[in-house]
DNA sequence: CTCCAAAACGTTATGTTATTACATCCGTTG
DNA sequence: CAACGGATGTAATAACATAACGTTTTGGAG
């Protein structure tokens, strides 16, 4: 949740990775990762995972628990914001990135009621974005 | 997420699983369930599986998606919200269920001002509960 | 009660996601 | 050069989840 400051210099599987988040339209899966760099040497899921650690670390991409799936972070300044929201549509797949401090704060004040002390946040919303929805 | 209005008439199985979820005080992997019930007669992940699914759709339990399980529902009307978010403590793995109205509406709205019509959410907290955080 | 259809179940196999373990390579530093 | 840490390659395995298929149970309709 909390982007490393450093100079994100990619190595090589690094950026190939990236490289294909950045192209997708859609979350990708590690292994559908794994399976478009093939040709570039990719043998393994452990290239494909060591990379997107590393990524996540440096705040460039974003893990989506509800499917298991990464996407390159679209947002001008995520490293300034304690939690985004992903808003995934069930129809095309593209992910929206929501930040609101307002959102933000009142969620953490809400734990704080219930006894908790959040530290970092999963928040995934699922339905259609507009261009689906009109059909 | 919405969940069936149904008088949940549990069959020996889901009764079994619902039975395993709420008396632990964590939650479980659908392989831990299992290996729980295999005196029971379980034999197959799929038995544990079915019966997590009906017990969703009842509303009787819940799943987490940042740690691929399962909990019981200890919320008096998780029913009649839309949201629930659940804050899970990474020393106890105690979850505290929150619904919060204006929270629900807050997001839902704030999805809408960025283009997305809301279904079903994720929402998953981590960090401390009151009791772990004070040692 | 008998029959039927839907739901639940049992079992095997398979698919998908993620990590452990260990050897090697490679650039930096002293 | 030698030592070190980070990155890599590879194989094996663990953990999570579903497909496919046949049988059994269950709850009405007649
Ligand atoms: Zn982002
Ligand atoms: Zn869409
Ligand atoms: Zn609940
Ligand atoms: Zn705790």
């Amino acid at each position: 949740m909390t982007p490393s400051t450093e100079t994100p210099k990619l190595t090589k599987n690094q950026t190939l990775v990236y490289k294909a988040l950045k192209s997708a339209e859609e979350p990708l899966s590690a292994y559908s990762i794994l399976d478009q760099l093939r040709d570039d040497g990719f043998r393994a899921p452990l290239q494909v995972y060591r990379a997107l650690d590393k990524l996540i670390e440096f705040g460039l991409i974003h893990r989506l628990e509800s499917i298991n799936s990464f996407v390159a972070c679209r947002h001008p300044d995520c490293g300034t914001h304690e939690m985004v929201a992903f808003a995934i549509c069930e129809s095309c797949n593209r992910v929206i990135e929501i930040t609101d401090d307002a959102m933000a704060s009142n969620l953490a004040s809400l734990a704080r009621d219930n006894g908790f002390s959040v530290s970092r946040s999963t928040i995934e919303l699922r339905g259609l974005c507009d261009a689906c929805r009109v059909h």
